[in-house]
RNA sequence: GUGGGUGUAGCUCAGCUGGUCAGAGCGUCUGGUUGUGGCCCAGAAGGCCGUGAGUUCAAAUCUCAUCACUCACCCCA
């Protein structure tokens, strides 16, 4: 008979072990975060209606979508979903009489996409979400500057910075230079390139996708021009006051410096930068992305304001404003910063309670379920091997203490605990056992 | 969708111009130590060299095809 190969399906990844604690523990900081600030989880299906997530990304989702397709014969076309963002949105249009808004939710799960993979993307990965669905008011976005960078501070990134844009202030400065309105989404998307091409980068890719090279000029000095903190804002007022949209929008982004400020979010975590956009179309106002900058690695997180979104499943659309952690990334960048704490990596178990032959498995077993009764978390040997071979077993998995039980300590009401790290041992009488063990595991 | 790269033991890979080329390290298992891990020593298991054709006296090695994986671009997170 032929083995099957074993392998996961393309672009799809298995999480051991030790991979999982580390997730565990950055997606456990975070949900705790998440609920600091009053979000509460949900969930939804991994599957939806494709025409759920074809209304959001119309023709151009064909090659992004991962179709689902069902054995029998069934007449909803069902699709992975593409993101978060979408369910969410349908949740809220139809469970709205069930809802009480403002609704802050918060959701850690796998998304799907149906491109080829390459470094770093797969075809199925985790967003981490957390939507303020029903406020217009600017604290909304204020708050989510403020959970972001509590998040971060928790998991150990010491040097990030939230990038604050707005999505009409960057219309109002590309009217204002001249760049016609049906090639705003083209503005976009190449300013957005920023980081990676530069400056002339941009200009270059804006004049060949046919705007007049004296408008680019004009509104790339506005929009490079970086100073400090609102010191940025104060010379975009100068320059665009007398245009409506823009002084609106400027106006925000006060408010927000201001929340934020009352919110105790230090200045050097956040900061104005008009080069940064987010490339989704359906941002309407203040958006913003993280970004580690030292070393400079990159976006870390992204979201922004999205008001008309929930039109899509309503009549009337939600105002709605979102962060999203990009955790797959963090996940790496925890690794090549080293972030995380000793104790995640390596097992679950505190204490391993060897098995020196058959007649004592008994005693050995009362003494796993004292240890797990204490809240100890306890593994028993299960086979029957040498004693070396049940510490060689404690010292791969990195188990940090072994209890030894053989007639000797039965005899004399003891148990031997064996320290892995440094190698020492010491006898206990079984009554200091269960206090002398958490004293070793620093409970 | 476009263009590169790579497929040899569980893992990482070496095998140059075709002829002792089926190998190394790590890992696994056993023993040296009948109640003590990491180091050391001895030994063992494990591969039709991705698949199919072709060239040749001879193919892991050359040619073609095919499949798989992978990287970059496009797009996006």
């Amino acid at each position: 008979m032929t083995k099957i190969t074993p392998r996961p399906p393309k672009g799809f990844r298995d999480f051991l072990p030790a991979d999982m604690l580390k997730r565990d523990y950055v997606f456990g900081i975070i949900t705790d975060t998440f609920h600091r600030f009053g979000f509460e989880p949900l969930q939804t299906p991994i599957v939806e209606l494709s025409e759920t997530l074809y209304g959001k990304y119309g023709e151009e989702a064909e090659n992004l979508i991962f179709n689902v397709r069902h054995g029998r014969s069934d007449k909803d076309e069902l699709s992975l979903r593409y993101d978060l963002t979408v369910p969410l949105a349908r949740v809220v249009a139809q469970y709205e009489s069930e809802l009480t808004f403002p609704f802050k939710r918060y959701q850690i799960a796998p998304v799907f996409r149906g491109e080829r993979p390459q470094k770093g993307r797969y075809r199925e990965f985790y967003q981490c979400d957390a939507d303020i669905v029903g406020v217009a008011n600017r604290s909304a976005d204020a708050e989510l500057v403020a959970l972001k960078v509590m998040a971060l501070k928790r998991l150990g990134f010491p040097q990030f910075s939230v990038k604050i844009n707005h999505r009409q202030l960057l219309t109002a400065i590309g009217e204002y230079s001249g760049v016609p309105k049906d090639q705003l989404p083209d503005l976009y998307r190449s300013v957005d390139k920023f980081d990676k091409i530069g400056a002339e980068g941009v200009e270059k890719e804006l004049v060949t996708r046919g705007i007049d090279a004296d408008v680019v000029k004009r509104m790339m000095s506005l929009i490079t021009n970086q100073q400090t903190g609102a010191n940025n804002l104060d010379y975009l007022e100068e320059v665009l006051g007398h245009v409506p949209q823009a002084q609106t929008s400027i106006k925000e982004l006060r408010e927000m410096a201001t929340y934020m400020d009352v919110m105790g979010v230090p200045t050097d975590h956040y900061a104005f930068d008009l080069t940064m956009v987010r490339g989704l179309g359906y941002y309407t106002g203040p958006i913003f992305e993280t970004v580690i900058t030292e070393p400079n690695l990159g976006s870390i997180s992204g979201g922004g304001r999205y008001d008309d979104l929930i039109g899509i499943f309503r009549k009337d659309s939600l105002p709605t404003t979102g962060t999203s952690f990009g955790i797959e990334r963090i996940l790496v960048l925890m690794d090549e910063l080293n972030l995380y704490p000793a104790h995640i990596g390596g097992t679950v178990v505190d204490v391993l309670v060897t098995v020196l032959d058959e007649s004592i498995r008994p005693e050995s077993m009362r003494l796993a379920a004292e240890l797990r009764n204490a809240g100890i978390n306890t593994e028993l040997f299960l086979d029957d091997k040498k004693l070396g071979k049940q510490i060689a077993y404690a010292d791969k998995k990195k188990i940090p203490l072994i209890a030894i039980i053989g007639e000797d300590e039965i005899k004399a009401g003891q148990v031997k605990v064996k320290q892995m790290t440094s190698g020492e041992e010491m006898m206990l009488s079984r009554t200091a056992f269960l206090q002398s063990v958490k004293a070793l595991l620093h409970r």
